[in-house]
DNA sequence: ACATGAAATGTTATGTTGTACCTTTAAGCG
DNA sequence: CGCTTAAAGGTACAACATAACATTTCATGT
């Protein structure tokens, strides 16, 4: 094993998690906030800023602009709420929000499936090994492009 | 050490390298990629393909679209002319186009400075806990956000 | 040299992602 | 209440990326 362990959330006790975190952030836990976070907890794997204002949009009835959107998702990023995927311009919610670490994802380039995984010992190293090249690291982007099982 | 060895190419020496690699894999090197390719070779940091398009406008003193210099970026990515690099929406030249193996960013926040290193040791890290999650690694993105030792 | 088909490039249009800027709304507080 | 400040809305636009189709270039066979 490489040594971590947390515990994940979901449904109303992911959303709650979010709000604590977020909260004890000095942040504000509004309406809007958790409309889109809900929605973007509702997608299974990440989802663009449009796709989330398109799915706030539709449970409010009324036009969400994307803009406000990615307000909040930066907010949700830099407060460890969510992640974004750099290589499919996406975002994802952090289903251990409480949990601060760096996380491996692995995107399929069939199907869109990505999962991620947690392994402390790799991104260390990378931080690492940023380091000894004289880079101070603040955001290591792990990202393993692929097949899923499903699609080999 | 990481027990890698290659040669690093630079200015016409690089251009040459480039050429052979794309010759050896089948492909065509055309004026209008080695263009491209020189004009990607003269940015310091990762290039927009909208950067490269103006940049080989100029040279040319005719007007080139964005979307030639796609379709001929993603032969040199997938050739190993060029690397993309997510974090950025960007692309830089490969100094060793005649070495195949996943390489590492550092790219500076605050200057845009990007530099990479090659460690055969954490990429295979990465690729191996790929493949132990199910998962048939093909193309690992790893790339450091944070400060360059210019703007620590 | 010439015809031919395939590959490369050009042209135009459009789709997607991300910001800038300013206005409006709502909450907290003297 | 009127002031300040954070949040959200509205509009426009900038930046990144692809699609569809026309035209040119180039290797090849004769």
């Amino acid at each position: 094993m490489h040594g971590h362990d947390h515990h994940e959330h979901s449904g109303a006790a992911l959303t709650h998690a979010a709000q604590m975190t977020l909260e004890k952030a000095g942040e504000q836990w509004t309406a809007m906030r958790e409309r889109v976070f809900e929605a973007l907890a509702s997608f299974d794997n990440p989802a663009s800023a449009y796709d989330i204002a398109e799915e706030v949009s539709k449970r409010e009835g009324r036009r969400v602009a994307a803009n406000s959107v990615y307000r909040i998702l930066d907010l949700f990023v830099t407060s460890n709420l969510a992640r974004r995927v750099e290589s499919e311009n996406a975002y994802i919610a952090n289903a251990h929000p409480d949990c601060l670490h760096d996380c491996i994802f692995l995107v399929c380039d069939t199907c869109g499936q990505t999962t991620h995984i947690d392994d402390d010992t790799i991104t260390r190293t990378v931080r690492v090994a940023a380091e000894k090249a004289g880079f101070s690291p603040e955001r290591p982007v792990i990202e393993v492009r692929g097949k899923c099982s499903d699609c080999s």
